[in-house]
DNA sequence: GTCTATATTTGGATAGAC
DNA sequence: GTCTATCCAAATATAGAC
């Protein structure tokens, strides 16, 4: 028999949990209260904590939630087995995925928050969305840890520079392509050596 | 004749700014407080107000002082003449200056603090910096705008991953040379078109 | 489960004495 | 120029009624 209780329950916290991401996205994460929450969500701030014990609470299911939320949206991303196109495809995505929410990027790249980090639940996902980078640069033949890192590097340098310097423009998003190709040459006809 | 008055006020007005960078190292750039500052250097809080007339004031003279220490600092950095060599230098000080003390990443590079933005003297001082970055390419044959982003996204996402998740360590700031030889490589010999 | 009322803390900022 | 005293506002969190 289902819950119904449980059901409504969990409901209700998705709808915090969609409060708070647009609280946190109009004030920044670090301007996010609960109070702007619980109004957006047309509760009185109190009733919050019958679904999360503390803002940081609040914070962590949010982190969990926004990794989550990339790793599904991920999976729709189309592939078309020819490994340098698919990989720009992965950058693009990531790109598009964080420049489009500020917030986002900010809570689930970078430590914006004194004091907060993440559970280790919450930091699992995000482990997972890293070990799914990795075996797309497996495909394409690239097993080298050191280009993971430069990788990810070069997204979120390109993601935090859209952000912080040209907010909802592509200045820095337009690049994806051509940082790819630059990446993918770098590795696979590296000068030392040849 | 000298004013001894003034050449105190700026001494102490030094002494402010380097407890507040202190307190930010230790609690955050966002957790720095007043009552920290103050305890820092000796005062009670309201007595800081003599010197910095609100809280965003003291930050904005961070900032400023941050990219002046960055353009003294890099003035340093002793350049060989070999194009590629002295780029591969400014970045790897570039690394250096920000990962060593991460508060100063996040307010020169990042908007950390919901509703502050630097005055148009301290941005002023940012510009100056990545004119002397625009500068420098310039001196290795290259010129193109893009270029140009593409290396601040390149040297901020090592640094902000460096800062992130490898704090204190050298995980990518190691790749600081790699990452250089990488984007030169794309820059002056293109795929496209040869 | 949600509310009102309130506790508690904290931090930025001002007033005025010295 | 620095202090004490104080204000004000905001935010997290708890207690207890309904």
């Amino acid at each position: 028999m289902r819950d119904r209780q449980a059901e409504r329950r969990s409901e209700t916290m998705g709808e915090i949990l969609r409060a708070a991401w647009q609280v946190a996205e109009a004030e920044g994460i670090g301007g996010m209260t609960l109070k702007g929450v619980a109004r957006k969500v047309g509760m009185q701030p109190p009733s919050l904590y019958s679904y999360f014990g503390s803002k940081f609470a609040l914070y962590d299911a949010m982190s969990e939630q926004g990794w989550r939320q990339f790793m599904a949206a991920r999976r729709q991303v189309s592939m078309t087995g020819e490994p340098l196109t698919d990989l720009k495809a992965i950058i693009r995505f990531f790109l598009d995925f964080f420049t489009q929410n500020p917030a986002r990027y900010q809570l689930l790249c970078q430590r914006p928050v004194p004091g907060f980090e993440p559970s280790t639940a919450s930091y699992a996902v995000a482990v997972e969305a890293l070990e799914a980078l990795r075996a797309q640069l497996a495909d394409v033949g690239i097993f080298d840890p050191g280009a993971l890192d430069l990788l990810t590097a070069l997204s979120t340098g390109l993601a935090d520079q859209q952000i912080s310097n040209d907010p909802g423009g592509d200045r820095w998003t337009r690049l994806a392509d051509e940082a790819v190709e630059m990446f993918y040459a770098h590795q696979t006809h590296p000068r030392k050596g040849e």
